[in-house]
DNA sequence: GCAAATTAATGATTTATTCAAG
DNA sequence: CTTGAATAAATCATTAATTTGC
C-alpha cells in the first residue's frame, strides 16, 4: 500500500511500532538530533522523512492529551451527576458547566515523563553546549532532516558532531531551566528487530 | 547592541523595513524558497537565519490579526453602547457578551491579500509542479534554510530549480483549490536600497 | 465477494497561546 | 511593554476502515 508517489506518508507497521515504543518510553517532543536519528533508523523499514517523525510525535501527543481530556471530563460529569444524586435536591442550581476546559501547564509546558525505560538507540551526537542549540522546534529539527551544510554566510557556531556527549548536564529535575532533559540512547544499534518484542500492540 | 552570542535575533532597521514592506505587499506565509531568499538578501544587513524570517512573519501576522480583533471588538462594543443609548431602556437585558470571539475563516485559512504590489525580489526558482512541493510549513521552510541536499534515500522528485516559473497558474481568485498563489518577484536585485522608498514607517 | 459510499483515523498546516529576552 | 521563539490547539485534507447495496 502507499504507492510510490503517495502524497502523504503512511507509516509501516514496524515504523509505527517503533514510534509507539519510543512514545511509551517517554519521548514526547524529540529534539532535532533525536528526530534525525529516529528518521535514519526508521528509514530502514520504508520511506520516511524527518518531518514525518516530527508530526507524528506532535499529533500523537496532542491526541493523547485530547483523549485524556475527554475521559476526564466524562468522569467529572459522572462524578457531578453522582454528587447531584447524593445531594438530591439540596443544591438545585449547581453550575455544572466548565467541565471540559483545561488550562495549560504553566511551566515547562510538557512535563512529559520521567522516562521509564529509555531504549538505547539515539546516541545524541553532539552539542553539549548551551543556548544556541535548543534543538526542539520545527525549525531546528528540520535543520537536521536535510543537511547541516549552510548556503550563505550564516555563521553557525559549532555543530559539534565530534565532541562526545556530556551526559551529566541535566540539572536533575530542575524544571523551568530550559528543557535540559535530552533523551539519549533509545535503541540498541541492532535494528533487525521485527515484532516479537513489542508487547502491547496498538489498539 | 546584540553582541556576537546574543541569545535571540533582533532585526536591524533595514531588515525590519524590508520585512514590513514585504508584509505590506501581501506576503503572510512565505514559502520555503521565499524564506530562503528573503534570508539571503536580509543577511546583507546583518546576521539572520531562516527561522527568524519564518517567525517574524508568523508573529507579525498573528499580532496584526490580534490588533484588528481588539479594534473591532472595541468598535462593536461602542456600537452596542450607542445602540443601547438609542434604544435607551427599551431592551434592558441585551446579552452584550460574545463580542470578542471570532471564528476562523473556514476556507483557505489565510485569505491574506490579493497582493497589491509584489516587489521584484524573490524569483521563486522552480517547482511549477503540483502537490509534493507545498512548501509552506515550518518543516519544508527549514529545509531551505540549511540546504537542499538530502542525506538518506529520501526520494525527492524534482526540486526543479531550472524550470522557469509558470505564472499563469493562479486560477484567479478560486479560493479552496490548494493555495496555488505563489508569490514571486518581490524585489529588484539591487539590494542597496536604504530607506528612501518605504513610505509609511512602522508606528 | 466487491466496489461505491460513508465514516473514522491520522498526516500535515495554520492559528492561538505562552514563555522569556531586552 | 514589545517581540522573538516555542509549543499547544484547532483545523484542513487525505488515506484507511467500515458499511451498504448489489
Amino acid at each position: 500500500m502507499s504507492p510510490a508517489g503517495s502524497s502523504r506518508w503512511s507509516p509501516t507497521t514496524e515504523q509505527l511500532m517503533i514510534l509507539e515504543e519510543l512514545y511509551r518510553s517517554g519521548i514526547r517532543t524529540p529534539s532535532a538530533s533525536q528526530i534525525q536519528q529516529i528518521t535514519t533508523h526508521l528509514s530502514f523499514y520504508g520511506r520516511i522523512e524527518g518531518k514525518n517523525v516530527f508530526y507524528w510525535f506532535q499529533n500523537h501527543k496532542a491526541r493523547d492529551r485530547q483523549k485524556l481530556r475527554r475521559k476526564l471530563s466524562k468522569q467529572l460529569q459522572l462524578q457531578q451527576q453522582q454528587l447531584q444524586v447524593h445531594h438530591c435536591q439540596l443544591n438545585p442550581d449547581i453550575p455544572n458547566h466548565y467541565v471540559g476546559t483545561f488550562g495549560y501547564t504553566p511551566c515547562s509546558s510538557t512535563p512529559d515523563f520521567p522516562f521509564y525505560n529509555p531504549p538505547t538507540f539515539l546516541y545524541q551526537g553532539g552539542s553539549s553546549n548551551t543556548s544556541e542549540q535548543a534543538l526542539n522546534c520545527a525549525w531546528n529539527v528540520h535543520n537536521l532532516q536535510s543537511n547541516l551544510a549552510e548556503k550563505e554566510e550564516v555563521t553557525f557556531y559549532n555543530n559539534g558532531w565530534s565532541t562526545p556527549v556530556d551526559v551529566n548536564n541535566q540539572e536533575s529535575s530542575s524544571c523551568c531551566t530550559s528543557r535540559p532533559l535530552k533523551t539519549l540512547d533509545l535503541f540498541p544499534l541492532t535494528t533487525t528487530r521485527t515484532n516479537e518484542d513489542c508487547t502491547t500492540p496498538p489498539k
